[in-house]
Order: C-alpha cells, then structure tokens, then sequence
DNA sequence: GGGCAGACTTGATCTAAATCAAGGTTGCGA
DNA sequence: TCGCAACCTTGATTTAGATCAAGTCTGCCC
C-alpha cells in the first residue's frame, strides 16, 4: 500500500537536491520550458524573477514523500516534471489518491495549520517549492497571478466533482477506461513532441495506485486492462505506456454507454 | 432519481421570488443574519453596500433547479437559507450528488463557458444571485473578498477530498456514519441558537439524495440507519433531524475503527 | 376522515467486485 | 547472467451491497 523510502522535500534543506546557485535561479522561471502550462503563465518578466526569488526548486526521485498528512502545511508547489500522487489514508491503512499531479500542475494549497492529504512522488520529478509567507506575499503583490490561482483551483475542483461521479456511480470497466483516457489528456497535456503522444496514454503510477485512485482492487484493474487488451481497444508501448486503438470506444464505455 | 416540476433561479427574471425593492435592497447585505458565516465576512461597510447593489435575493421553494448541468455558467450564489444538492449525472440516469451546500456556502463558480454540474433546493431555499460580470468587479474591487473566495474553494477542495476517500474506501456503515456526523456538523454551524441543536443532525434531504451523495442505494442507506436506530446509536427527532445518541462510536466507525 | 401518492422499511435473492491463492514477468544489482 | 524482489496476471471462491419484491408509514387534499 505504501512505498517512500526515500527522503522528504523537507529532509536536507541544503542538500543536493536543490538548485545550487542563486544567481543561475534568477533566470529559472524565466527559461522554464512548461511556464505556459501551469500558473505562471500569468506573469510578466518582472514577475518571473520574483517567482524564481520566492521559489526553490527540487529533483525528487521516484517514492518521495512530498507532504504528509497532518504535518504543518508550510509550502505550496508546482510540479514542472514528473508525476506526483496526492493522497488520504484511513487509520488501518486503506488508502485513497484524490489526483495525479503531472507537470503544470500545483499541490499542497491549505487554509488549515496542517495538511489534510499527503503527497508523494511515482516517477523522476522536478517541482518549484514556495514556502507559504512568500506565497502570500506573491498573491498580494500579483493579483494576475492570485487570479489565475483562483481558476487553477476551481479546476481541481470541478475534477474532484467528475472523480466523485467515477467513485460512486461507475462500474470497474467504466472506472478504466475513464481512467485511460484521462493519462492520455494528460500525456498529450504534457507531451514536448505533439505528434509523438498522439493516442498514447502515460502512466507511471502502479497497479496499486492506480487501484487507490479507482476505488477497486489490484486484480480488477489487471483484469479489466486485460480484458480490454483482448478486445483490442488498447495495446502496451514502451516506457509505461499504453496506446489506445479506439478512443471512440473507450469513450463510450466511460460515459456508461453499454457500447463495447 | 429526480423531481423537479418546480421552475428555475432563472425563469422569471423580475418575478415574485425576487426581492421587491431595489432601495430596501441596499442595506440587505449589512442586516444579513448568516454574514460572518459565508464569504461576506470580508467585507467592510462599504463593500457590503457593494455585495447587495451587484446581488438579488432569490426565494425558492424545494425542487427547484438553480444551476443546469451544461448550461451557460451565468452566474454564482450564495446560500443564505436552507439547503442545496450539487450533482452530476451520466446519460443514463445514474447521479452522484457531489455536496449539499447549507447557508453560508457558495456554489456556481466555474472557469469554463457552461457549468460542469446541476444545482437543486432540498427545501426552502434562500439565496444570492451574482451575475458573472459583477462578481469579477468584486474581485477586483475588493482583494480581501477574492483572498476568501480563493480559501473558501480550497477548502471546498479538501471537502472533496475527504468524500473521494469515503466513496473510494469506506464501508456503508462507515459512509453513513460520516454523513451523520458531517449533517450534525453542519446544522451545528447553521443553527441560530446552539443549545437546540445539541447532538442533532439536520437531515432534510430524502434517502434517494443521501444513497447519491454516498455511493449507495437508497435500501443499503435505510437498512444501515434502522441497524443504527436498533443499537442506541441514533434516534429520531422532529423536522427531519436525527438526534445523535453515541457522537463517540459513530466517530469510530467513520474513522474505520472496527468498535461499534 | 378516507384515500392516495410519495417516502421509507424490510426481506429474499443475485452479482460485481473483493478476497484468497498461485504463478508469471521484469529489471536491477551482485 | 544469475537471483531475487517488486510487480503483474489469472483462476477459484466469497461477500457486501445491489436488485427485486412486498409491504408500511406519513401527511395532505378532497
């Protein structure tokens, strides 16, 4: 069910994980090459360099725990690489992920003292640390920026109330297939190369996790992905990844169309 | 599955579930009785002036539609009365209510042209109706109020959270249980004198509405409730509430406790 | 105050997905 | 290149909750 043994974001504040010198840092947001798919889309080049100033960035290895649950919410981040996890627990150890983080997107905003969800890395991710103090100060100081984070989280919102829909309303094979297309958005999202993601859907994460973001189990979701193996709506490709042979179809199955 | 013969928020645009008087209207928002418990609480004498002049109280009685899931995203609300469901549905009918807003909550904000989800009244509803140009003048007049909309969404975020990890994991007995305790929590916030609401739970939605919002079906909903009544944990009270018996060992089993 | 519609409860049976149980695959480190 | 650990797949069986099927309760309109 759990897998980090990995070091925390928070565990060796100068080690080497983080970007060695300040004044390469100055240009980093600047120069960042998925700036236009995430948050700080909203700024000008006078805000980019407070971004860089406010931010820190990290390499993280895969199984990274990023935020734990319960701990004190002291920093915001935005994934510019890599696939993140965001999850809550029950106390004997049922797990739930509420989203896949991939890069453009952010994690770890919190009015509370603590976080109430934990955060952990699946593959090789890179992400902007903002401690919250600098955060806050950014929000004021930037009100296209404080903005764009409004929009950003009523999205996330709007997708919790689709997952919500997925969990209670949809069966294992609807659950897949709505799963499938939705790494395939995200691929194609992410993607450098266009032409390269068409039909394919990235998914690093494991059986297991993807079971924890489906509500099922590890054998339901091997055994649907089979079953839709063999019927030729999908097929296996290289680097954890899996082309889609009808999309039309599969969209069919995750609307609840009795299609197949 | 559904009931609404009763008109929309939007059909008679000057009719009698408006307001009346547009001078009245002015000081609406300085009297309002639910202020410090919803998004106004930001504003100052003058921004409160602001709120009544950009909004319309509406008055509608239950079954009503307020927001049309893919209709045009017109407006936002503020419940200042009784009860809303938020819901989605898929083509055949299945539904998933994603949230009950009470008074105080807001609903209806969304980044894209037509809204993701439905919005109906469980009862008599009172509510405020911004129209989208308005509320952005707000936002930008008025950063205190945009800096609360942002945390209010993100708390409105971790609700959602926390129900993927009920609909995803937990037992009927343990989603029952948590709605119980979250219904009791809510009229706990909403009602006028605290005594009175002591223990109670405030439940004026049908068992249809509660098997959607907990991933359920309306025989497993009232099967569990009547195992809850028979063990002394519940009983039942006037007006649609509950009277909680055992806050303790309904907290153990929502928490997934094995205790009962 | 009788009847009826909508909401709720309870019981019997069924089934989708969970659980239990073996293997099979893959990739990495010695 | 061998061995092992983590991950994945497939089959057999069980079960929590769904479905099917009657009732019962409540309040409201005539």
């Amino acid at each position: 069910m759990t897998s980090s043994p990995q070091t925390s974001a928070f565990a060796h504040p100068g080690g080497a994980a983080y970007a060695p010198k300040a004044d390469v840092d100055v240009m980093r947001c600047l120069v960042c090459d998925i700036r236009n798919r995430s948050l700080c889309n909203s700024m000008d080049e006078e805000g980019l360099a407070a971004l860089a100033h406010s931010s820190r960035q990290l390499l993280l290895p895969p199984g990274t725990t990023i935020v734990e649950e319960g701990e004190p919410a002291l920093a915001f981040f935005n994934v510019t690489r890599g696939t993140v996890k965001l999850f809550k627990s029950l106390p004997d150890g049922r797990r739930q992920i509420t989203g896949f983080a991939d890069a453009g997107q952010f994690l770890g905003l919190s009015t509370a003292q603590t976080y109430s969800f934990g955060a952990e890395t699946v593959d090789n991710v890179r992400l902007c640390r903002f401690l919250r103090p600098q955060l806050e100060t950014l929000l004021s100081d930037y009100p296209t920026f404080e903005r764009r984070l409004l929009a950003a989280v009523t999205d996330k919102l709007a997708e919790a109330q689709e997952q919500m829909l997925l969990l209670g309303r949809k069966t294992a094979r609807e659950k897949v297939a709505t799963f499938l297309l939705d790494r395939m958005k995200a691929f194609h999202q992410t993607a450098n190369r266009r032409q390269e993601a068409e039909n394919l859907a990235s998914v690093p994460m494991t059986r297991v996790d993807i079971a924890d973001y489906l509500g099922l189990t590890i054998e339901t979701v091997s055994r649907t992905i089979s079953a839709f193996r063999r019927s030729l709506l999908i097929a296996s490709a290289e680097n954890h990844r899996i082309r889609i042979l009808s999309v039309a179809t599969l969209l069919n199955i995750a609307s609840g169309q009795k299609a197949d």
